[in-house]
DNA sequence: ACAATCACG
DNA sequence: ACGTACGTGATTGTA
């Protein structure tokens, strides 16, 4: 039995580790599944490493002995989550599918029935490992017992809890009963952690004689504590101690691995939604060959006789990965650190261009100049994750890429646009069922992060390996996917290029002003000092105006505003309410005024002077292709699609906003009611289309269909109702929306919108069939063949569907207008490449365009992007673009 | 880490 | 009798 293992596996420990760790999931009927989900997962990797035995030990609920040593023993433990108790029972199915035996003892907790069979099993003379991350069992190591972590992939041995908390496994429960533990409240000594308690342990042995020798302890606190808190620490000692010897009837052969039941966990995994658990089943049954894991290697080049055998293998490659390993996450300011390649699955190669002192590095530039014919050659294909970072990157020190291929990040969305994480983990876990090494695990995390340069030469060399290894991986794999699901045109021929448009726009980055903003946040800020005085006396004290906890307590304790609406935690204060409350006292409307100067202050002014990169004197916004679930493209550090506009006090921040020479102009184009018009398009409905062919305006000539007056004699509220029904479509309304969006009751709404849709009956046909097609599909579907998963569109019914199918319509509608504008931005991309000299496109806010200019260019360049972008897409509707040019964002006139 | 709020299309 | 407009990102306060 020598060569034999047994793993007890803590279930309940390892339930809750996967719970939380994991994101909500839901199966085909909307039940939560993550937890199923990780729990399998694991312990199916950990069958991969053919242990000989294993035992799934369990706790029964309710109290048991330890209670009647302790009444507050996990008193603190709060309910199993909702969202967890109906993965209890289907969790139990797995292990039995597994045909893994599950063991308990009543009155006892897993940790005792692991304590009790580990014994046993080293008293048979075999190994035993325990999965948990419970720091209770470390009392249970030994030269012939580990703990695991699953999640961690890591174990614990006698040596490791020696690094850990410096002493040996037979002084685990003497540790904890001093230190205690807050999770299962077990109490132990005040004042007493980690530290204090290795030394008194170094010191004194057990704890006994710890607590006989209190009165040598150095610290008077600490000595009182040893002396007061002595019961409660042997109390603790008691709680910690796991029985070795519960009366089980269990004979450790009935642990020995058997083949699962694999029809039994087929129609599980089915019934779950797991799809690869699923093929995998389907493929044991089927007799295939389990695949062989793959065995990953690396390479560190770091001598030139290295580097040119390196180079020789490189170039006879028609693809290959290319990833960098940099000082920083913003692209415009990262040196490279190292490069990453790899272009055989299993193989990765690190050239490491600087790392600490005494370590061996390539020359930057022979490394540079060795690469850049490759990645400009045109017939060789280059693929990374994310790889406009790299590009980016790369553009600094002079280097192009021109074959670009799959970045695994990009082609993941098309995939799956509504994922969560498109990161390269959660990519190698979905497509290769690989869990890569957290670069925590490298360079630390929160204050104390290292720089990439900082790390171990031969550290950093596996970690990149493997990232170039696995995005050259997932590149090849997610390719065939979008070619499968028929996604790979639009990735090739829009995705594709974006990103070099995208990257390009990235690199050059907006001329912003500093002084500018300076002398704006210093008149809002001796504004915001008048406001603050006004509020404090109105409200007759000092209180946090930005904490809408301490507003609550003035506006509806203190003056006893009536209450409108709650929000999870308490009466709400947003900028809704206050409005109905000004009618009532004067503070309110101080307070709105407050928060939007604040506002503005906050975010805008004060923050933006410090994204300015000083070597550019630009701002480098990033604009993320993979974030937004209907295919817009979004905008983060800082987020330039949300710059102020609707009000004057905001919009002066525009002022800032220069083109990169003073004799320079900005221009903007904007899609005049793109969405609007893909309605108009899609719906084919003829007086919507003739309203735009006939260039009417189109709120106006809807007014006059849904009052039926003359469009001469439509008002001003009638337009303006119209302009809200208008919207209303294109976001799924419902009587309940538009009637707060417009403060009319709601039966007036629900008028308004039985006239819209009995004058435009087309539309309502195309909402219907858009509906329909989406039930049937399961998904969403745009102008140029998008897709999104709508949940919920086919199993819920009744008014839990109407959230869904909101989102499936403005998903066909707000990602067309997405489509659209990312083609027109690849044909004035186009354009501008071949004659650089008109200007440079610097930014996308959903339906416009911004770009800067040689003043004497305005007008060349306003008519080549009007002409591109109003011939993006032939719609059964004229594409209208408006544009306006001037020497700042704000001072624009119209072209 | 999450909730509330508010800036944009 | 419910609860609801669609899509984002940044900041601030609080647990």
């Amino acid at each position: 039995m020598a060569d034999e293992t047994l793993y007890l596996i803590d279930v309940y420990n390892l339930i809750f580790q996967v719970f939380h760790a994991i994101p909500p999931m839901t199966g085909p009927k909307g039940q939560p599944t993550n937890a199923v989900f990780g729990f399998t997962r694991d312990l199916m990797k950990l069958l991969d490493k053919h242990p000989s035995h294993l035992v799934c030990a369990m706790d029964i609920s309710g109290p048991g002995v330890r209670n009647d040593i302790y009444e507050e023993y996990k008193a603190n433990r709060s309910e199993m989550p909702e969202d967890l108790r109906p993965q209890i029972p289907l969790i139990e199915e797995v292990i039995e599918g597994l045909n893994i035996p599950a063991v308990s003892c009543s009155g006892w907790e897993a940790d005792d029935v692991i304590a009790t069979l580990a014994r046993r099993a080293v008293e048979a003379g075999m190994n035993v490992c325990i999965v948990t991350s419970d720091k209770d069992n470390r009392q249970l190591i030994g030269p012939k017992v580990r703990m695991y972590n699953a999640r961690k992939d890591t174990y614990l041995d006698e040596e490791g809890l020696m690094k850990d908390w410096g002493i040996r496994p037979d002084q685990v429960i003497d540790y904890q009963a001093l230190t205690g533990d807050s999770v299962d409240n077990i109490p132990g000594v005040p004042l007493v952690g980690p530290k204090k308690a290795k030394a008194l342990i170094d010191e004194f042995g057990k704890l006994d004689e710890i607590l006989a020798n209190a009165d040598q302890v150095s610290g008077k606190k600490l000595k009182e504590n040893l002396v007061n808190f002595a019961d409660q620490a042997r109390i603790s000692r008691e709680l910690v101690t796991l029985n070795q010897d519960l009366p089980l009837d269990f004979d450790l052969e009935t642990a020995r691995v058997h083949e699962p039941n694999r029809e039994k966990l087929l129609t599980l995994f089915q019934d779950l939604g797991f799809r690869r658990l699923t093929e995998q089943m389907q493929s044991e049954l089927a007799g295939e060959k389990p695949q062989e894991k793959i065995e990953r290697t690396w390479e560190q080049i770091d001598t030139a006789t290295k580097f040119q055998k390196f180079l020789k293998e490189l170039r006879k490659q028609k693809k290959f990965c290319v990833d960098l390993e940099t000082t920083s996450l913003d692209a415009r300011s990262a040196e490279i650190v190292g490069w990453a390649l790899s272009w055989k699955i299993g193989q990765g190669y690190y050239l490491p261009v600087q790392g600490p002192t005494g370590q061996k590095t390539l020359d930057p530039q022979e490394v540079a100049d060795a690469l850049a014919p490759l990645l400009a050659d045109p017939d060789i294909t280059i693929v990374n994750q994310n790889i406009k970072y790299d590009m980016i990157v790369m553009k600094r020190i002079g280097l192009d890429v021109h074959g670009l291929g799959v970045d695994p990040m990009v082609g993941d969305y098309l995939l799956d646009a509504g994922a969560r994480s498109h990161s390269l983990n959660t990519l190698a876990e979905k497509y290769l069922d690989h869990r890569m090494i957290p670069i925590s695990d490298l360079i630390g995390k929160g204050k104390k992060q290292k720089q990439m340069f900082e790390v171990d030469v031969k550290k950093a060399a596996e970690y990149a390996a493997e990232d170039a290894d696995i995005s050259f991986e997932l590149a090849g794999i997610i390719e065939q996917k979008l070619k499968d699901e028929d996604l790979y045109d639009l990735y090739w021929d829009l995705e594709r290029p974006l990103i070099h448009v995208l990257a390009d726009m990235e690199f050059l980055g907006i001329r912003v002003d500093p002084d500018e903003l300076k002398q704006q946040s210093e008149e809002l800020g001796g504004r915001l000092e008048v406001l603050m005085h006004e509020i404090y006396e109105l409200a007759e004290e000092e209180f946090n105006i930005d904490s809408p906890k301490q507003l609550r307590v003035i506006l509806f304790e203190k003056l006893g505003l009536p209450v409108q609406k709650r929000t999870k935690t308490g009466p709400s204060t947003d900028q809704e309410v206050l409005e109905t409350l000004a009618a009532m006292h004067e503070l309110p409307e101080k307070i709105i005024e407050h928060r939007q100067l604040s506002k503005l202050k906050g975010t805008y002014l004060d923050s933006l002077p410090e994204l300015i990169n000083p070597e550019t004197g630009r701002i480098h916004a990033s604009f993320n292709q993979v974030v937004a679930a209907t295919g817009r493209l979004s905008s983060s550090d800082p987020n330039l699609q949300n710059i102020p506009i609707r009000r004057e006090e905001g919009r002066r921040i525009r002022k800032a906003f220069l083109p990169g020479e003073d004799d320079w102009q900005l221009l903007c184009a904007d899609y005049s009611q793109i969405e609007l018009r893909m309605l108009a398009h899609f719906s084919g409905d003829p007086e919507l289309v003739k309203a735009y062919q006939e260039g009417l305006d189109i709120h106006t000539a809807v007014a006059a269909e849904v009052f039926n007056v003359e469009p001469e004699e439509v008002n001003k509220d009638e337009r303006r109702i119209a302009k809200a029904v208008n919207f209303g479509v294109i976001y799924g309304q419902s009587p309940f929306g538009l009637a707060k969006a417009l403060g009319i009751p709601q039966q007036d709404a629900a008028e308004f919108i039985d006239n819209y849709f009995a004058q435009f009956s087309r539309v309502e046909e195309f909402l219907l069939e858009l509906l329909k097609d989406c039930e049937r599909k399961g998904y969403a579907e745009t102008i140029l063949g998008r897709r999104r998963e709508i949940q919920g569109i086919r199993q819920l019914e009744g008014r839990q569907r109407n959230m869904p199918e909101r989102t499936a319509i403005n998903t066909v509608i707000q990602g067309s207008a997405a489509d659209l504008i990312k083609q027109a931005m690849l044909n004035v991309s186009a354009k501008l490449k071949e004659s650089p000299e008109l200007g440079s496109m610097l930014l996308q806010i959903h339906d416009e365009l911004v770009f800067e200019c040689p003043g004497d260019q305005v007008e060349t360049l306003a008519a080549l992007v009007k002409e591109e972008m109003e011939s993006a897409m032939e719609l059964d509707v004229p594409l209208v673009v408006d544009l306006a040019a001037g020497p700042n964002w704000y001072d624009l006139e119209t072209v």
